[in-house]
DNA sequence: GGTAATAAATGTATAAAATACATTCATTTT
DNA sequence: AAAATGAATGTATTTTATACATTTATTACC
């Protein structure tokens, strides 16, 4: 039997579904976004997020990387949904909801190329253009998610490359949550938590006497959440 | 021109567009849920959360407002995206994605034959039935953000009654958080909030001596914000 | 080879916030 | 008038956050 579960009595009509991906990237102290110029009418020449509509046979999170995959070369990036956008105007020609993904990635290792390809490029995170219908919203939505997120989920990381110093790190959060940062309490803090897992190599691209590189552990990560503690940078 | 602004060459495919409520209420000490009974193949007699395909011509806000105003009776309900559901076979039969929204309700106001006319009835949160579908998933998912919200947003409130008295206030947060508050501490930090207005009337119902009625107040906590505090409460 | 320059790394004292805990108070009932 | 009940209150202690200045390791330069 082929009969969906709603009410049949319901009014049923199908629409667009689409997803939109907001992309942040993380370069020398700022916080990026990656947006694309559209090449093809309606609306040619003007920014955006990357975005596409959902295929009916593909799962929301699938069709996100989908659409990451597709324009950085990057696959399993973590995404997050963020939020549905669903004002029935929100696209002028028909109705079209779409489900607002956000991804970090490591800016360090995505596909140059492909970015150029799909005319993409990287804006600093205040200083970025219109961007057509509803998507400087999304951006401006994601950005507080990010910000509240990235004090109590160790997501942050994610916008480092795998092994990073603790001043990058207090870089990162300096520009996630817009304001300086004390050097000695922010690395007392995030050593405190005994997430970091510090190496015997060094970073000497910003110092000449070099900083550690630490890398994330999750499995103490996992240990500090079943002890009752909570993930917590301020 | 009527012409959709997703690049023409992608695959433009529609599908069901549904949105799900998951209605908290809290009484007598016990965060309850509203579910209903489905009157109608396919899964008749099982227990579902709220819910209706969105309308062509209808905000997501709106369609999840009016599933609520058909069921209970009350308008302008406190009501917040979740997430959205989307996995490509969540629904047997035909892809349909859905959009869930929670709802807090002062149980006190909801119109009671409405409810029964729907085949609605109330749950303790910890005694569910099973729910067709992806629905427990769903209230799992809501109930986690309403323990994370309740603690940074105010919206605790919106669970009870417009006059409260403080241990009522307590015991909301006690089933929120399901762990037990110390009453003078928890007295203490709520009021040194200033966002409740103490009134000149008590509530008597619960003992002899009574407590003290309190309103929250909005103005006060716009101030708060403004003044760069958080609301928090743990 | 010594000196200057640079960012990394470190400790402590103070203030603020969270916690633990027991008694008195206002009112009603008997 | 005495008993019973939940409401209301204060303080000491622990934990956590904040403010702040000097030394260290290394490289580059003379």
């Amino acid at each position: 039997m082929t009969q969906n579960t709603k009410d049949l009595y319901q009014v049923k009509e199908k629409m667009y579904v689409a997803t939109d991906c907001i992309i942040f990237g993380f370069h020398e102290g700022n916080l990026k976004l990656l947006v694309f110029k559209r090449r093809v009418e309606p609306l040619e020449g003007e920014w955006s997020l990357i975005g596409s509509f959902v295929r009916l046979d593909e799962d929301l999170e699938v069709a996100g990387q989908r659409v990451l995959t597709e324009t950085t070369g990057l696959e399993n990036v973590f995404m997050q949904q963020l939020k549905t956008y669903g004002k029935k105007d929100r696209d002028p020609g028909y109705r079209c909801i779409s489900i607002a993904q956000y991804a970090l990635i490591r800016i360090d290792e995505y596909d140059e190329k492909l970015v150029e390809e799909h005319g993409a490029r990287w804006y600093e995170i205040d200083h970025l253009p219109f961007l057509i219908l509803d998507h400087n919203d999304m951006v401006h939505d994601a950005l507080l998610q990010l910000k509240h997120n990235a004090r109590y989920k160790p997501i942050g990381f994610e916008l480092l490359p795998e092994k990073f110093t603790i001043p990058q790190l207090q870089s990162l959060y300096e520009a996630i949550y817009q304001r300086e940062l004390d050097a000695r309490n922010f690395r007392k803090k995030v050593l405190s938590l005994n997430v970091l897992e510090k190496l015997d190599e060094k970073d000497k691209t910003t110092s000449k006497r070099g900083a550690f590189l630490y890398k994330f552990n999750y499995e103490n990560y996992q240990k500090l959440l079943k002890s009752g503690y909570n993930f917590e940078i301020a």
